[in-house]
DNA sequence: TTGAAGTGTTTTTTATAATGAACACATGCT
DNA sequence: AGCATGTGTTCATTATAAAAAACACTTCAA
């Protein structure tokens, strides 16, 4: 169900990058990249090349990628890093298809921000602050929240998060349904 | 190594035909055609549609393909057939490469003929007649061979099998190495 | 502060997989 | 015989994967 998501997690349990699992395998570092968000679907001659490098056959590839799917516990190096740009969010699992709830274990880094233009999509989303201060903005409502201060709200409604502080801002939260 | 061959092996083990397994999983019939004989390198999305409809999951696929190459005995009918045209040469194991030795249970209709213009490839043959006649051409020389008659040349020689007889002629043969 | 080396992503081009239709052959039925 | 239905293979077209290069960003050292 989810070849890119397995490949990420073995390639990084490993601590490769990208460029370097590539050049273990002798393919363009860019298809790995492809393969793990998804945007191909590998052949099964370069899966094979991939996961040989890793190394593993593709029997074991895809009894780790079944594991996954009943995985209930996940250590804190197991999250898998979803963001970028000075905002962590880690969430709990690789692959969401066909679940009904996305955690995310989120760090903001100090003046960093969710965009100028607000987020909206569907679902309703929650969470915690566990340290450091965000600013929130939803609708017109607006509120600077530390720790032990929470949120919810319906992700239609156009929101946004802003570090303004000078220390990261810890949170977790969690949304229904999964968004990206 | 041999995903053709395991999907052959699997498929009709499980009596079905490639439209009728091509029918089960949305695929076109050609491109089970085209898999089996390694023709091409399928996308693990197709593999894992097709797999779905043996039913099998990926992870069994790839530990049968291993199996395979380990295997030591063969039933009368897993002997993989790859002739046609009233000749059939049923080889034992689906996958010879890194193998030295093609061994086949030849069966020639009446009236059959591996062809007017000669075989020639390197390598050595000999086989033993079980039942029937066949008459055999292997340069300027010429034999018909009854049960318990036997051939043994080398495969550059230009040669040529002919059932003239009215009864199908049954042979065991090996060649090294495996030539197709 | 500049630049070199690392990271993952994206784009453009080329190679190839996948389809759907046609093909060639066999079997069985009327 | 003649036709329908089955088999696997092959071909031309379309869709898509894979490579190579450019991109954007970070980190670290000079």
């Amino acid at each position: 169900m989810d070849v890119g998501g397995t490949l990420y997690a073995l390639r990084t349990q490993r601590g490769l990058s990208q460029r370097e699992l590539a050049r273990r395998c002798g393919v363009a570092n860019g298809t790995i990249s492809l393969i793990e968000s998804n945007a191909i679907n590998p052949s099964v001659g370069l899966l094979r090349q991939i996961v040989h490098a890793l190394p593993m056959n593709l029997s074991e590839f895809f009894a780790f990628e079944h594991l996954e799917e009943r995985k209930l516990f996940y250590r804190a190096s197991e999250l898998r890093e979803i963001g970028g740009k000075g905002i962590s969010y880690r969430q709990i699992g690789t692959n969401l298809n066909g679940r009904a709830l996305q955690m995310l274990d989120e760090v903001y880094a100090p003046r960093t921000d969710t965009g100028k233009t607000m987020l909206h999509h569907t679902g309703e989303e929650g969470g915690v602050v566990i340290s450091g201060e965000i600013e929130v903005t939803v609708a017109d409502q607006r509120a600077i929240l530390g720790p032990g201060d929470a949120y919810y709200f319906d992700s239609n409604l156009p929101h946004r998060f802003r570090n303004i502080g000078k220390e990261p801002c810890h949170i977790v939260s969690a949304a229904t349904p999964p968004s990206f």
